[in-house]
DNA sequence: CGCTATAATACTCACTTTGAGCATTTATAG
DNA sequence: CTATAAATGCTCAAAGTGAGTATTATAGCG
């Protein structure tokens, strides 16, 4: 949709920006959930926009492809930001970051395109198997220190606040949509390798190249929010899948475990997939029956119930 | 958080593009939702970001402060996208459009920026005197029509049942967040101005430059849905007001009627909010506690609770 | 062939959260 | 003193969730 103006707003600024597409690719492959990655995993697939894109997304799809082989399926716009340091002194460059789904196709296409496990980048957002061990050994130890160096008791216990809060120590539960903040604190307390550049990191977790890891975390955290309330997770299975084949994959971009039943029970009530008759016999116990995502519901769940108390009509 | 890189990514676009800021600044006026608008209110503040701004944020707020003499409390990133059409040939156009909120001050500082009501824009959405006439009227028929002139029987189903679930009409209730897809649609349908250029609209509504509305019809759909989950509501009270205030500006904002005992106990159950000793005798009944937000809540919240169906650790 | 391990699937039950509404209290304006 | 307008309190049923227990269907094995 675009609309013609006879004047435009704006006299266009005499030095220009230059303008930059990110994206982070997501695929699930075997239970774990995996980006998309170039430069030896260092950084995520991206390129400069160019005039001859028709718009941002398909920039953005034009540079994976032709980056990792690699076609995206869905996709969305995760957040624009402009960076100071890179590049000439007065030319800017804007980055625009999507986050993008698809299932993997196991094109081995290589040209130094290669997916990682998401949690190679982020060990400590990884809870499927409880809490991490790294945080009794190194995230709580040290994110205490880090508070205990701010200046002030009130700068102290807010710090020991936030890291509490963010990581679920103390009394806080666990939050796996804070991916992002977790990152951000984690950096201003030093403690991950972009911050300390040559110095060893104090976290494990690959890093990345410029800020890429900053957005993947943005994108992981978008994700976990998603699939709360609209059906994306469906974009990263096949065709057709198991309950529990969903379940994993859904536990697998949490970082959490699910409760089985009311896993199902959410589903089925919900009425997002139907049965295609088919079973798969591979898991060693009673067959699972295998069931499509029902495209229907895309149409018909133009978005999700109200939280608020509204008054009937 | 800024990483610098000694080998940039990538070798900057030789043209580069320019870069637009466009805010959408909201403010609750007397019961009713207003927005900031310039150029006798047929566009949103906005302005080119330059080299001289340290960030995307702070260039807009400085636009928004030159043009309307308002500064902008909370901000948040809306959308950004890229026009074909405007400006010079090679030369593209990125727009980056952030929601504001703020508290009116009623600086009339003029400048050719003034307050709107979003309803003037969007006549269609404010439903808290129930469906407004116009959809009996204009709407339904309007929009049936356009359904009818689909090309084959699928096409005219699929373009009817759109219209009805984005209007709540059928049996499709009413959803106060699906405001651009409304306004898309009707764009799609030519019933609004900026579709059809020189011919008069077919519905009410104040048509603004360029793509302005539909920024505003993004930031509107964002802030009805932000509401639910995040106390963003507060950022556009006075410091001390009641709890009936307090749901008229929600009301205001969702553009539907809420449960006035539900509201209480939704806000009271949630301790968003803690008396200030102070009572409001203004209203002519029974003398209401005033209120203010805990702004504790911004640090113990840091996010909504899951829906996912977790495991027991 | 019957036994065992592994899943899938079914059903239960207490508890919490909502939607809807009635009832009571405390003001102001005549 | 009375009517009116809110603010505030309280109830109750229905729906939604968390946490289990119980049953069914396969494959593989001795």
């Amino acid at each position: 949709m675009t609309t013609e103006t006879k004047e435009p707003l704006h006299i266009p600024a005499g030095h220009g920006v230059a303008a930059e597409l990110i994206a982070v690719l997501v695929a699930v492959i075997s239970e774990a959930p995996h980006i998309m990655t170039i430069r030896d995993a260092r950084a995520l697939p991206s390129g400069p926009f160019e005039s001859s894109h028709r718009s941002l997304q398909s920039g953005l799809r034009e540079w994976v492809e032709q980056q990792t082989g690699h076609p995206i399926g869905y996709m969305e716009q995760l957040y624009t930001f402009a960076d100071r340091d890179r590049g000439e002194a007065d030319k800017r460059t804007i980055s625009i970051s999507y986050l993008g789904l698809t299932r993997e196709e196991s094109r081995a296409d290589a040209r130094d395109s290669e997916w990682r496990d998401w949690y190679d980048y982020f060990p400590w957002e990884d809870h499927r198997k409880g809490t991490p061990e790294l945080f009794e050994a190194v995230v709580a130890p040290r994110l205490r220190q880090w508070a205990d160096e701010a200046p002030g008791k009130a700068a102290r216990a807010d710090r020991w606040q936030r890291a509490a809060i963010t990581f679920g120590l103390d009394e806080f539960a666990w939050n796996e949509e804070l991916v992002l903040q977790r990152y951000e604190l984690l950096y201003e307390a030093g403690l991950v390798t972009e911050a300390e550049r040559g110095q060893k990191p104090v976290l494990p977790g690959r890093a990345m190249l410029a800020d890429h890891r900053r957005i993947l975390a943005t994108g992981i955290a978008r994700l976990r929010a998603k699939i709360k309330y609209r059906p994306v997770v469906f974009e990263l299975m096949p065709p057709a899948f198991s309950l529990l084949q969903l379940q994993r994959s859904v536990e697998a971009l949490a970082g959490r475990l699910l409760h089985k039943q009311n896993f199902r029970r959410l589903i089925e009530q919900q009425e997002l997939v139907e049965e295609t008759g088919l079973s798969s016999f591979e898991t060693g116990g009673r067959p699972a029956k295998l069931f499509r995502f029902r495209q229907a519901v895309l149409a018909e769940r133009a978005a999700a119930g109200t939280k608020l108390p509204l008054l009937r009509p």
